[in-house]
DNA sequence: AAAGCTGGCTACCTTAAGGTAACTGGCTAC
DNA sequence: GTAGCCAGTTACCTTAAGGTAGCCAGCTTT
């Protein structure tokens, strides 16, 4: 049964060492969100995205587009605009996204909780 | 409606954000599932979460102390044997996990299929 | 007695993530 | 005509995350 509890560990080690992959650092899921939320646009996500800097911006956004879970689109008009919009993909995102941001509230909470004790 | 949009971005954005803040990097998610597969003692943790080293571990747990999602009961026999046991908090990261896992099982079936495409 | 286990700690080093600031070229609005 | 917006780029720097290796003290196994 140790053993049982072994391999159910390293199944789902594995998954998730791939999701961290895609999905580490700071800012990734943050602008995910952003460009769901309707900022298409590099200055708007760049101004939703609070503390990050273009030159973060634009290597997060080429990582994303090359998991396929943004679409970069360019309309050669004058003057050019480019727009970032959510791939297909990225509503696989969902599931985690909503439950990491259940899971943030409530840590929130309770830190605040636990701060108002200590005061 | 533009403004609506926003404000929910801002409002998932800050949750989002505190939840990376505490499960960030590399090791804490796996090594949560690794004890809570039963590797309860420090060289089974070590051994289960593959490629981490005992410094790095070491830093880890106190790190997931300090959060009570973990907690560390030392049993001052001869020998010393201590104990990492997974706090009840640790609990309400099951659906981020379970979220995880999901899509990172999702994900690397998606790469697999799309190497096997490739060659 | 030598080797290996336990739960770590220490010093040193590398890498990558992220930050700061300035700048570009073509447009537009004042 | 100058000030500002757009989508970035470049060069440089700091910080933190993580890796390598060796060690300790007390026990057990061989």
């Amino acid at each position: 049964m140790k053993q049982k509890n072994h391999t159910q560990c390293t199944g789902a080690l594995l998954p998730i060492r791939d999701a961290l992959d895609v999905l580490s650092g700071k800012w990734k899921l943050q602008i995910i969100i952003a460009i769901s939320a309707g900022n298409n646009r590099f200055r708007e996500i760049e101004r939703a995205v609070t503390g990050i800097t273009s030159k973060v911006l634009t290597k997060e956004l080429k990582d994303l587009e090359e998991h396929q879970l943004v679409r970069r689109t360019v309309y050669t008009g004058t003057p050019v605009l480019v727009e970032y919009t959510l791939d297909e993909y990225a509503e696989s995102l969902e599931n985690v996204i909503v439950a990491l941001n259940e899971w943030g509230t409530g840590h929130r909470n309770r830190l605040m909780k636990a701060e108002a004790i200590s005061n």
